[in-house]
DNA sequence: CACGTTGCATGCCACGTTGCAAACTGGGGT
DNA sequence: ACCCCAGTTTGCAACGTGGCATGCAACGTG
């Protein structure tokens, strides 16, 4: 057994109380009765046990992450930026990973690591309005990302609709016609990859040009294997796109290995925009042009809401964070 | 405040105890009273408070995965993994990121999240062998990755030593006859990349070639940014290498475009073998060749030790998990 | 019918910490 | 000599849970 407060005040000889005042910095503390302490903690190798300070004081200085994969490019990134950013309040942050997997979503948004955490982060990825509704848990929640119809639940995300109207544009202003979108998910709750959808198409008809559904490629993840995939069914179909806007980075590099393998050159014959901003794509040739979402921001604002929340009760707030077109080498 | 205990005990007409009882699955529950419990959990909401269990208990279910960044590819598929793996044990994975600082790394060594986690994981970056001997903390630990004259503490890795001398082979085998190697720390206390120095510089003693001074290139961190750079130096020389064994894929990856930027064709000019096998190099163009750690392995491995020190007390154990070469096009 | 057994339910206590309020100390003013 | 006050230190209680030991009732057995 690891040393503990009486033990320290025992060898110290002063009360356990003491103890805790110095360990805690607290102010009326004599100079010589802080060392004398702090001599004795540093002998026993004291620390504090967590759970018991947990306890007594109601908080635990725990938040939980909650996304679908750590190690996707763009879900690590801000998780380490989330990271960072928590340590900087003097917060710790507990990775959480759902594999999409709705049960699991559904166990940790009612509360299974209630009392462990002081607040969650929820980036959703098959968590409906109904199953948010229906929660019950009163940990502070914080949604990231696009999710319709939030019903009184914070929220962070960037405009998604914009962002993607936005690339479709930057391709269609580019002279391209026939413009394809990849990372359609028919069959997910997904809201993000549905607004994307929704802003692909506003860009489309603002220029005037019909939506085909033939260039508008389901995909089951958001992979570098379903891009590749959907791009080789594309180079496959009677009319190819001369462009094509993905809806992750992911997709676009794996779309764009795939161009490479049928000797479609990149960006003349075949211009692609990916979106998430992942270093891969910097570095990848051509240099991918991406929607880059400021993530930074993404984490420091929910982080604001956390703390908001658990300081001022009130209605449910949603912020937007900025996001920015990079053109690279793939335009 | 949520519901706790003595509400459901009060609310079902029960014992504190029973409720107790209950929750934890025990056997001599009369099937009534349990659904009475269960109807009274429900109707309140009750969620156990996961700090007075950990206080009375004496174990969290937490384990710390300590890695220097969790956005760095490598880092964030172990991190993926190794949730994964202690999913299947039923236990928690919080991930700290110490962006490679000393300090930091020094602060989780020694008891910084004591009574937290059960266990911590520890990828070292800038941690010596004697910050390891100076521990006091109790906290079962394991090392993951090479570290070198490590007293006392259990370690799981890949032969590294090998693997870079089999990747350098690789490229030998081939013709090659100026290999460079990039990714040389000088300054830093990281064992990983002495010991790739090491297996590099064997298969060029074994394959009779000198070792040049001019082509062990040192790099800042691991990133492709530095890749990148120590690329554009090596093609900048008046001898430039005809292939270079990169000790990490994200340098691979910044070294081949560089290479494309230079114009120099991989793999006929210039032969490219990373490490690590991330998803990346699986879509690049070319795809990369590189050595591949078995990371679900490691990951198990170091569970398995874990579990081993807790429950039996005994000398440390160091295993090695397996690496294999995969060749793909940069070779 | 008494007794042991089994199945079920309960009370008490401690885990290690901190909030609260009270208690002590010594020095300076009256 | 007394009191007061600011500066220190302390004892007590409680946070919510689970281990232990035991109470209690009903049942089956000799």
């Amino acid at each position: 057994m690891t040393a503990k407060l009486r033990d320290v005040a025992e060898h110290a000889g002063v009360s356990v109380r003491t103890v805790s005042n110095v360990v805690n910095g607290f102010a009326h503390v004599a100079p010589a009765t802080r060392q004398r302490v702090q001599a004795s903690i540093d002998a026993l190798g004291y620390r504090p046990n967590l759970a018991a300070r947990t306890l007594r004081r109601g908080r635990t200085g725990l938040l939980a992450l909650v996304v679908p994969e750590v190690d996707s490019p763009y879900f690590a990134d801000l998780a380490a930026r989330t990271v960072r950013a928590a340590q900087a309040r003097g917060l710790t942050v507990l990775v959480e990973q759902t594999d999409g997997d709705a049960d699991r979503e559904k166990r940790l948004l009612h509360g299974d690591r209630a009392h462990l955490v002081d607040g969650v982060l929820f980036s959703p990825w098959a968590t409906t309005p109904a199953d948010l509704a229906a929660r019950t848990d009163t940990t502070p929640l914080v949604l990231l990302g696009e999710h319709d119809g939030t019903p009184g639940v914070d929220h962070v995300a960037i405009d998604n609709v914009a962002a993607a109207r936005e690339a479709t544009a930057h391709l269609l202003a580019a002279g391209r016609t026939r413009v394809a979108a990849v990372g359609v998910q028919p069959h997910s709750r997904n809201a993000t990859a549905r607004q994307r959808l929704t802003g692909y198409r506003a860009a489309l008809t603002a220029a005037g040009l019909p939506t085909d559904p033939a260039l508008e490629v389901p995909v089951h993840r958001l992979h570098r294997a379903d891009g590749h995939q959907a791009m080789h069914t594309l180079l496959d179909s009677p009319d190819p796109p001369d462009a094509v806007f993905c809806f992750t980075d992911e997709l676009a590099l794996g779309a764009l290995r795939a161009a490479g393998e049928r000797g479609v050159p990149v960006p003349t014959a075949l211009a692609l925009v990916g979106f998430d901003d992942i270093e891969d794509g910097r570095y990848s040739t051509p240099a991918l042009t991406t929607v880059s979402p400021d993530k930074d921001r993404i984490a420091d604002l929910a982080l604001d809401h956390l703390a908001h929340q658990a300081s001022t009760p009130g209605p449910p707030r949603s912020t937007t964070a900025p996001h920015r077109l990079l053109v690279r080498e793939t335009t």
